[in-house]
RNA sequence: GGGAGUAUAGCUCAGCUGGUUCAGAGCGCCUGCCUUACAAGCAGGAGGUCACUGGUUCGAACCCUGUUACUCCCA
């Protein structure tokens, strides 16, 4: 058989991708297997994979795989979110486009275009998904805004109405003036600004005295309605009743005195503009200021901005500080560095603002959600993440779930108007509004019914998804939520801990009273070399399709997996995916090597092979074991490490070279055999991280009937192994290493056969390994120290090598001094311990056994040492 | 301002309950090799004051105090 000398990625993933997808073998339906589920952090509709998007489907991909090759019934759900912002955003743009403003062609026609741009432009992400590998349940692709998740968010609404835990209510909300929608607190960016601190004053009514107030928002002034002092500030105490003018508006407002107010800060006295600050708001409250909103919806000055009216709010603010510098009335301007909250869509500065929102209650929720993280009912990974979890589930605040838009579920509340007054009507949809307008307050007409303008919130969907996605909401008690129901581990990002994990734990326990899943995995932010988070507007992030071009998807997964530790944020560099691409070269030609092997069946096994097989097949168990150790604390990289060490090392450079025939020589069956087996089950462990290569590679070892993969072979398990064999072995490892050691340091050919001479004990079954691998003539017994001969010692065992030519006596007896040394430092060492009385006393009995076995075992060696430079005549 | 985390080889990270010859791995680096699977390779090798400080202990990379630097979250 002819085998390419280079493995190409390119053909065969496509190969074999097409293969999984026509045999359906990533689909999933109920049966009595144990089910092993994993929901996707449904990624936004609008997006394109990015390294994040990788890195989080990779770790998926390896989960889901792994379980699948255990025997569980394995589904993973694709699916996406219909992000209100961002899509409204790219549909608004695409109509201003063609010259269509959204309000002229009104709601109806808008959705459809829409719609019509999701189907065209949505879920590239879905599809990019198939290069990396992804074995998602392509047929359960779920949307955000189908029918069915669009009317199970509807039901839960209605539902949390009902149930006291949905209110409307005017509060102060953060406002993005470009997206000209309310976003919650979570979608708030707050980022380091400079900008300047304007001193301005105020000057007492009726007096010609002023106090001076700091500000960051000068143009904010034709919203103040009060002036605040702390209460034992001295400085202001004459102030006590009084009333200022607001320097340019002329209005006068009172002085009012509360210890909220910090007296470091600027000046001590502090402006109190309820309409546009969170805290001025609450002191508002508390001393029922009015409250004057000076802005619009899209930033721009109203009314009440007097002659700014119509500006932009960082226009007037330049134009104000002219016009107020111009009046005498700023005292000084100072350069200022603060942090100002930016919209997480549009990076629009946010606006506090006071608008009539739903909202909905977290207390409750967030305890029970709290209680099951605490007591580990659901596991995070690392752990680290429980301290930042909690301290948001304690200091929760309610959840502004109403959204100005269109694109999204619109909320089914109604309003009537009812004597003069507007009652609220939720219900699932139009007609069922009717009815409920009918019981109650008699109305009959359809028209009387005006529905809330609002859509909900992007998260007010997905905190459903693990529910949702099996219809869980609407039909409660059907097979299939009942069977993929909870589901076992959910791999995200940490930054959306509160966004989602948090609420979908909330949505897990109000409507399943049962946890969402078992496993929260978050992953770490990919960065670049410099540290920074890639990012598309700093253009620092590869393209990961092009990345899959060129390293394969397989060296790209490997690449991403190694550096990336959970939790861990990883400095992604290009060149670690040359690393996984240069892996599957290995083992492409590991399978070159052994398909090329002439068998034959007269041949019977030799002892070398069958101690090499018997050796190959201990260390798989032992390797296997912490693999699977590795899995169960979700430490994939190290499990990736195992895995490629056990292949490479172990695998390719010992058994394969211990078992290889000679040159033109055939191998006898029985090793070969045992060979493939042990290769095909190398492929097995190595398919959840490299799906293509393994699956090709598996192919290749053997004739397979039709249909058959890779991907529902049993992973190997751990059994029982000899590790006195794995020690043994260990140990003639040190001795073929050593031998090679002394070659390559004296200069001789690795063809030159060397004579061994072995003084102490030793595993005799490897010998002919030892002559194999170190090119060793013969191998004997000695119980004398040998002279004309170099020597190494590996454990407390005596090694000589005779030299045919002169040995450098300097050298060797330089060594041997140095290594003496050496013990003689570690040997005192240990005595210091064991004369310690305390140690003896109490150290466990085992640790100061181990520290006399030290003490036996440097004293051989130091004898042995002394004798060997005896024997070179010192 | 409040809270959390991290600091181990040039880089990225392991090091589990304080105790094995414990200071590790991968990559990179150095030396020698186109040895008939693989130069995307093979063999061998060098590299660390475990951030700093003080303490607890028979014993500290690991536990405690403080310092410094960086990161993240919240306000």
């Amino acid at each position: 058989m002819e085998i390419a000398s280079r493995y190409n990625p390119s053909a065969v993933e496509e190969k074999w991708y097409s293969f999984w997808l026509e045999k359906k073998i990533f689909h999933s339906e109920p049966d009595n297997r144990r089910p092993y589920v994993v929901v996707i952090p449904p990624p936004n509709v609008t997006g394109v994979l990015h390294m994040g998007h990788m890195l989080n489907n990779t770790i998926q991909d390896v989960l889901v795989r792994r379980a699948r090759m255990m025997g569980r019934n394995a589904c993973w759900v694709p699916g996406t979110d219909h992000a209100s912002i961002a899509t409204e955003a790219k549909v608004v743009n695409m109509l201003k486009e063609r010259g269509i403003d959204k309000r002229d062609i009104g709601r109806d026609e808008f959705m459809k275009h829409a719609w019509e741009w999701k189907e065209e432009h949505g879920g590239t992400i879905l599809k990019q998904l198939r290069k990396l590998g992804a074995s998602c349940d392509w047929d359960r692709t779920a949307f955000t805004m189908d029918p069915i998740r669009y009317e199970s968010v509807i039901r839960v609404f209605c539902d949390l109405y009902d149930k006291g835990l949905i209110y409307r209510g005017v509060r102060m909300v953060n406002w993005d003036p470009k997206a000209l929608t309310a976003v919650s607190d979570e979608e708030v960016i707050y980022k380091e600004s400079h900008g300047k601190l304007f001193y301005l004053r105020y000057f007492v009514e009726g007096e010609d005295k002023y106090i001076v107030v700091a500000t960051t928002r000068p143009e904010t002034i034709m919203g103040d309605t009060a002036v605040c002092v702390h209460p034992d500030d001295e400085r202001y105490q004459w102030l006590k009743g009084k009333r200022v003018v607001v320097p340019g508006v002329g209005r006068s407002v009172p002085i009012i005195m509360d210890e909220y107010v910090d007296r470091e800060f600027g000046t001590g006295a502090l402006k109190i503009t309820p309409a546009h600050d969170i805290n001025d708001y609450n002191i508002g409250m508390k001393y029922s200021l009015e409250s004057i909103d000076i802005f619009n919806d899209n930033g721009t000055l109203n009314e009440h901005g007097g002659k700014y009216a119509g500006m932009d709010r960082f226009a007037c603010r330049k134009a104000i500080v002219k016009d107020l510098d111009e009046a005498g009335l700023i005292e000084k301007i100072e350069d200022y560095t603060n942090k100002v909250g930016h919209s997480e869509r549009t990076d629009a500065v946010i606006e506090p603002k006071l608008s009539a929102q739903w909202f909905m209650r977290m207390g409750e929720l967030a305890k029970k959600a709290l209680e099951v993280v605490e007591d580990d009912t659901i596991q995070f990974h690392p752990d680290k993440f429980k301290n930042m979890y909690r301290h948001w589930m304690e200091n929760i605040k309610d959840w502004c779930i109403s959204r100005q838009l269109w694109w999204g579920q619109r909320i089914p509340a109604y309003y009537v108007e009812v004597g003069g007054r507007t009652e609220t009507i939720v219900a699932v949809n139009d007609s069922e509004a009717l009815k409920k307008a009918h019981e109650k307050y008699g109305i009959t007409d359809p028209s009387k019914l005006r529905q809330d303008e609002d859509v909900l919130d992007t998260w007010f969907s997905s905190w459903l998804w693990p529910i949702s996605l099996f219809d869980g909401i609407r039909n409660p008690d059907n097979d299939e939520i009942k069977y993929y129901y909870p589901t076992d581990d959910l791999i995200t990002a940490p930054d959306i801990i509160f966004f989602w994990v948090a609420r979908m734990i909330m949505a897990g326990e109000e409507y399943r009273k049962e946890v969402p899943f078992k496993h929260v995995y978050f992953t770490g932010i990919v960065r670049d070399k410099l540290g920074r988070k890639m990012s598309k507007s700093l253009g620092n992030s590869p393209d990961p399709i092009e990345l899959i071009e060129k390293y394969g998807a397989d060296g790209v997964r490997m690449g991403m997996l190694l550096t990336a530790p959970a939790g861990n944020d990883l400095p992604f560099d290009e060149s670690i995916c040359e690393q996984g691409r240069n892996f599957s070269n290995k083992m492409w030609n590991a399978l070159r090597l052994v398909k090329g092997w002439e068998v034959s069946d007269e041949l019977k096994q030799s002892d070398d092979n069958r101690v090499s097989v018997e050796w190959m097949e201990q260390r798989m168990a032992s390797v296997l074991e912490g693999i699977e150790y590795d899995f169960g604390h979700y430490r994939l990289s190290e499990a990736l490490m195992k895995s490629y060490k056990l292949v490479w090392d172990d695998f390719c450079s010992w058994y394969l070279e211990m078992v290889k025939p000679a040159y033109g020589s055939p191998i006898d069956r029985e090793t070969y055999m045992a060979t493939l087996g042990i290769f095909e089950r190398l492929m097995c462990i190595l398919h959840p991280f490299m799906p293509f290569v393994t699956e090709e590679i598996w192919h290749m070892l053997k004739e397979r009937c039709d249909g058959a993969t890779i991907m529902l072979q049993h992973m190997p398990q751990s059994v029982f192994y000899d590790q006195r064999m794995l020690d043994d072995f260990a140990h003639t490892q040190e001795v073929i290493a050593a031998v090679r050691g002394i070659r390559n340091q004296k200069g001789l050919s690795p063809k030159e056969s060397l004579d061994l001479y072995v003084r102490g004990e030793y595993a005799e079954s490897f010998n002919g390994l030892i002559k194999k691998l170190a090119n060793v003539g013969k191998i004997k017994n000695t119980a004398e120290k040998m002279e004309g001969a170099t020597s190494f010692m590996v454990g407390t065992t005596e090694y000589y090598i005779p030299m045919s030519q002169n040995i450098d006596m300097a050298a060797e007896r330089e060594k041997l001094q140095a290594d003496l040394k050496y013990m003689e430092g570690f040997l005192a060492s240990v005595m210091k311990k064991l004369s310690n009385e305390k140690f003896v006393n109490g150290a466990p009995e085992k640790v100061v056994n181990i520290e006399r076995q030290k003490k036996a075992d440097a004293e051989q060696k130091i004898e042995a040492l002394k004798a060997q430079l005896g024997a070179l005549g010192v």
